[in-house]
DNA sequence: TAAGTGACGTCCG
DNA sequence: GCGGACGCCACTT
């Protein structure tokens, strides 16, 4: 068990519709403080299949890549097809994040 | 073995 | 919100 097996486990966690950050997927997957690793094994692990690698953003939820580069655009197509919603180049982690926020009033607020 | 390198994160001004 | 300074740590040179 690699800690790259872990992480790629912890990506697939995350639901369709939904992105979570470097350091979530770290954590997630008993690793705290290596988001860096995270982006590591994704660039090491680009087309495993089923993987849902354009789910991961950086916690500012926006995503890595130079804004208009192929692998940008790649990304936020994928994410807006599965009906993610951008707001300029960010995404709203409130409506958008997962794990879903604990607080009450967000979590009334995502589902509304 | 040391130094350089990031698909990153948090803090501060 | 933005950019800079640091911290972090697996990997590559």
């Amino acid at each position: 068990m690699t800690s790259a097996d872990l992480i790629l486990a912890a990506v697939r966690q995350i639901p369709r519709g939904k992105v979570s950050s470097y350091g979530q997927v770290a954590a997630i997957a008993g690793l705290p403080r290596r988001a860096r690793l995270v982006g590591t094994v994704l660039r090491t692990h680009p087309n495993t299949r089923g993987l849902p690698w354009h789910r991961v953003i950086n916690s500012s939820g926006r995503i890595s890549f130079p804004l208009g580069s192929d692998a940008y655009m790649r990304q936020r197509k994928l994410l807006e097809r599965e009906g993610v919603v951008f707001v300029g180049e960010r995404i709203n982690m409130k409506l958008f994040g997962w794990p879903p926020g604990d607080s009450l009033d967000e979590v009334l607020w995502s589902m509304r």
